[in-house]
DNA sequence: AACAATTGCGCAAACGTTTGCACAATTGTT
DNA sequence: AACAATTGTGCAAACGTTTGCGCAATTGTT
């Protein structure tokens, strides 16, 4: 048994020989090694568990896209988990995801999670783990997140550049980093730029397609005057722009759009939307690197680290008002 | 260690007072129980794999998030692998599951699956699998599918019935039974109307987005006659419409679109895709479902079984032409 | 009162690997 | 030629559960 474990280890003090003598034989048989027994014994399950928020939607698709190729090149498999937006859910699902041995975590946090006290498990059992995109801000915590920051500040910045002067704004939940970053960034480009921040012109809410209709609604009765829209997601833009249509106002003339996430649909639309691209894929990559790191260094060896990338403005149809070409791509 | 474990697992045999006692202690030390070495004591990992082509787009996302309910419900893990529409990929995603010793396997097979000799691989080790969606069609083996056959025919009927007479059809890879019933449908449904089935009037593709404008184009140029479009699905569809659009045709009433999927983004374009709704959901839940029976009844007890859900045709603004107002749901 | 049946508990083996350690065989060093 | 170092192999314990079986104590039956 030992030999035989050795040898398809590869390890260094069986012989050439025997090594080849135990692959052909496990060749002939068609040994499959039991990854359960294997993972009691080394205490190690090779599996890492990924709590997201939702599947659908082009985000998390892609992010989960990216985990899985790293993942499985290092010999990872991996557990998906889905909050649907939902605290509790989420909390079961880490739990679940403990219970299965996983060595490690990546999650990003539910609309509705505002007691992240169920996380002190995972500290306690120093379980490896990454948070992504959705994150709770502290230094004591590995992340890796965009600039949305620099995402809401540059798209402000392009439909102000567009002559937009009333531009008004879709928020999210802010007690959420990516939703209270975009807002900020709207806010500081709109100071830039020595334009007010007008509280009239600004809507909090879930970003539903059905929150943008709303809210939209509710702006352009509060402040008639505006000539863009900044939202938070896509999803509520959508919403927003079919409101904006029904009430007989041009895209982009009177009121410009621009959105966050880039999803699919942005392209689908018309006119196109204008929307901030995460670069989903690289998040996903970097984050279970990142894990892995953890893994692999003892979860006390190496200092938490937080990771930062930066946004791409996709200028489409719903904000070009000047005749220049665009020369981004779709 | 036996007692802790029977009474854990509210053995008969066990008293009442030592269960009280067990359990109370378990709480205080905040007892885990390794999921893994009972996995391995039991033969049983009660974990389920799952293999999709690829999890953007509406529906597998949707059939997934019916399968983790009614999974984590029955205390099952789920793991969920992305062939990526890729033989090879899809090969290596069930060697994982495999290894990594699921105790059941649900599959939904990629574009580019022609060979399915590793497929025995499976039966070998006596492991429950049931396909979905996209299968192999046989007597043999479980699988739950929609009745693509009658979603294609209902589409096109529909179509005739709001007076198009020469209906294209944008198909997809034909070893596919998906694609494969939808052209089936559609053909029988000109037949049923007395109308010719026009080899000009259709045209088979991967049905990406560029494959639907690149198809439309075609047709458009060999039978400049047609007055609708059915399309395997609602992406290739999308792209027609594009081009559709592009020509200066009115939709419907030059031409009338219905779709396949009932993807999010067909109440976002304009105008909106009358698409068949697949039951995505509905069809996760049963899969998981009868991989349940499966793997507690044993994989030899129970005979496969074919499980057809009936499609649901969403008419929208693609394909109305007449004044009736819409009865369907978006 | 003698025996059978039931109830409650614990020993020890088993699941299939990995790994520390001991030992034998080979090779190298003086 | 004697000893040390290296190389190759195998024994047996360990990972943390579950479970067959045996034994003791209790309850039921005649």
């Amino acid at each position: 048994m030992s030999t035989v474990s050795r040898a398809l280890s590869d390890h260094s003090r069986i012989s050439d020989a025997t090594k080849k003598r135990v692959w052909e034989l496990a060749r002939q048989l068609n040994y499959q090694p039991n990854q359960l027994a294997a993972a009691l014994r080394k205490g190690r399950s090779n599996t890492l568990g990924v709590v997201v928020p939702h599947i659908d939607g082009q985000f998390f698709a892609l992010v989960v896209k990216g985990i899985e190729t790293i993942a499985n090149q290092a010999g990872f498999n991996v557990m998906i988990c889905q909050s649907n937006e939902d605290a509790a859910q989420e909390q079961k699902n880490v739990e679940t995801l403990l219970n299965a041995q996983v060595d490690g975590i990546l999650l990003s946090l539910s609309l509705s999670t505002h007691d992240f006290g169920y996380l002190e498990e995972i500290r306690r059992r120093d379980i490896p783990m990454v948070f992504f995109d959705r994150v709770v801000e502290s230094k004591e915590v590995s992340a890796v997140v965009l600039n949305d920051y620099q995402g809401g500040y540059e798209a402000v910045c392009h439909l102000i550049e567009q002559g937009c002067r009333h531009i008004a704004h879709l928020g999210g939940p802010q007690h959420l980093n990516i939703c209270r970053n975009r807002y900020q960034g709207y806010a500081d480009a709109l100071q830039h730029y020595g334009l007010p921040l007008d509280p009239a012109l600004v809507s909090f809410s879930d970003l539903r397609i059905q929150d943008g209709r709303q809210g939209m609604e509710c702006l352009l009765a509060q402040a008639p005057q505006l000539d863009a829209v900044f939202s938070c997601n896509d999803l509520a833009l959508v919403g927003a722009m079919q409101v904006i249509k029904r009430r007989g106002l041009r895209i982009p003339q009177d009121v410009a759009l621009a959105g966050f996430s880039n999803e699919l649909f942005d392209s689908l639309t018309e006119p196109m939307l204008t929307s901030v691209d995460q670069r989903c894929e690289e998040m996903g990559r970097t984050a279970v690197q990142m894990l892995l790191e953890l893994i692999n260094e003892g979860p006390t060896k190496v200092a938490p680290r937080q990771v930062v990338l930066q946004p791409n403005l996709l200028i489409r149809e719903s904000s070009l008002r000047s005749s220049v070409l665009q020369e981004t791509k779709v």
